[in-house]
RNA sequence: GGAGAGGUGGCAGAGCGGUUGAAUGCGGCGGUCUUGAAAACCGUUGAGGGUUUGUGCCCUCCGUGAGUUCGAAUCUCACCCUCUCCGCCA
């Protein structure tokens, strides 16, 4: 949620915000619509100061002047039923047409129309050299039978798959990899709930933007979070936090679940693009005058836990087209596939500012009791499914065995690398 | 899932259908007293919105929504949530 107050004195930033972003949304129509509803408020408000008054005087009046006035305000009150209706209306309309309202990008954010345009600012490693021929994560998981997207397939549909075997070992060992280094800096783990209700989602900016991403049980009014994002933010809704007390770090563990409406076709098979993945998501909540600070802790975090375990990675600064609306910046990490000779994404971390603390209504207070709201962000920490794709395709040898990252060796049993099974 | 109890301000806890935004206690803040602190005493102490900057006026909010009424924290209904007991269960 936007600022009003900014909105109503400044709406030239909104302008300028809404060309960066090639979004279509008509400000001056808005305008005349907020000043129509305020002007609404005063008269409702003026009735009831009526009525107020009028029901003060009721118990001292009896017999006829008594008829009188009961008679008068039921007038009264015909009038402000008609005219209350009319302003919920109006407060909805306008609720949601400030809801399309995207955040105020960063003035560092580059501004473009779309993936293209997004900015690779820095590099780390090299694309590593193989003296054989490589082969995909598809591949390699079906040979070393520890992926199977063809039972997936039969069981759920696609897009489904069933981990096996060091597969999972390998998941249980980047957790403890991932939630070591994030405990050790201050996060919080968490495990959230996956199932929330409708303001969870709202609240965090992912609806109504993305209305088509999410599952939602019907039976019960709740969705399918798609990352522990949602829970970890709305944990904090309604709350005041204490000013000394931030930033609060969280991390939070959790299976996501995505629709991929829209993705047809694209990056079938294997597990890049699954609609139910695990995934640590790091979460702070950040006083607004720390959080560019805080924001480049949580990117230099999420590239602490990537250079561990040995990537070839970029760092992209992604453009005004191209970063979610509640996103002031957002900075992807692609680590190199080289079963897919292509810098992919594994990582996403983003300022959202103060735009779902608006929604959420999260506040901190400082030690004069001035209150405001807090600024949020978030980051991947490892999304499980593509950083073990990423393991595969980059630790595989030439007999087609997949070698353990040497920082995952403490939490996995003794195995060192996973090799056909014998059958 | 069945039976019962309850949801009021930061917390605890009152509240006859009209002057209750809400008694009282605790906590918080300010002050008196004190070398300082405690105690005691006095005062103060919610959020959101509209209008206005004459810094006041006005509106809304007692789980949520609907209803009865001229008037609802108070009455009716539905829903949600919490607690206790029973059942079921990882």
């Amino acid at each position: 949620m936007i600022d009003i107050d900014l909105f109503r004195k400044n709406p030239e930033i909104f302008r300028e915000e809404i060309k960066k972003r090639n979004m279509k949304i008509n400000i001056d129509e808005d305008l005349e619509f907020d000043a129509a509803r305020r002007k609404l408020i005063s008269e409702v408000d003026e009735l009831r100061a009526l009525k107020n008054e009028n029901s003060k005087k009721m118990p001292k009046l009896s017999g006829s002047e008594r008829e009188l006035a009961i008679s008068e305000m039921k007038k009264i009150n015909e009038r402000l039923d008609s005219m209350e209706k009319e302003l919920q209306e109006k407060n909805e309309d306008f609720n949601s047409r400030l809801a399309n309202y995207p955040n105020i990008s960063h003035k560092t954010a580059p501004v473009g129309r779309d993936e293209n345009d997004n900015v690779p600012i820095f590099f780390y490693g090299n694309k590593p050299e193989f003296d054989f021929e490589i082969k995909n994560h598809i591949e390699l998981g079906k040979s070393l039978d520890i992926l199977d997207d063809e039972k997936g397939a039969q069981v759920s549909g696609a897009r489904f798959v069933y981990l096996k075997n060091e597969a999972v070992f390998l998941e249980f060992a980047l957790i403890n990899y991932v939630l070591n280094i994030l405990y050790s800096k201050g996060f919080s783990p968490v495990i959230p709930p996956v199932l929330v209700k409708e303001r969870a989602m709202y609240g965090t900016g992912f609806l109504p933007a993305e209305k088509n991403q999410y599952y939602k049980i019907e039976s019960d009014e709740l969705y399918l979070v798609g990352t522990a994002e949602v829970p970890l933010c709305s944990y904090h809704a309604d709350d005041i936090l204490e000013m000394n007390s931030l930033p609060v770090k969280y991390c939070g563990f959790s299976t996501c679940f995505r629709r991929e409406a829209g993705s047809y076709g694209k990056d079938m098979g294997g597990m890049f693009r699954v609609h139910q993945f695990d995934k640590i998501e790091m979460f702070i909540f950040s006083r607004p005058e720390n959080s560019w600070d805080d924001y480049e802790f949580l990117r230099e975090t999420l590239e602490e836990i990537f250079r561990g375990l040995g990537f070839h990675y970029r760092i992209l600064n992604m453009c005004t087209g191209d970063i979610g609306s509640p996103n002031a910046k957002k900075y992807d990490l692609e680590a190199w596939l080289p079963g897919q000779g292509a810098y992919r994404e594994l990582a996403s971390c983003s300022n959202d500012t103060d735009y779902q603390a608006r929604r959420l209504n999260i506040k901190y207070k400082d030690n004069d009791n001035n209150k405001d709201f807090v600024h949020t962000m978030n980051s991947t920490a490892c999304a499980v499914g593509r950083t073990l794709i990423a393991i595969y395709e980059n630790y595989q040898d030439s007999k087609g065995n997949i070698r353990i990252p040497e920082v995952l060796l403490p939490y996995m049993n003794g195995i060192e690398i996973i090799s056909a099974k014998k059958k």
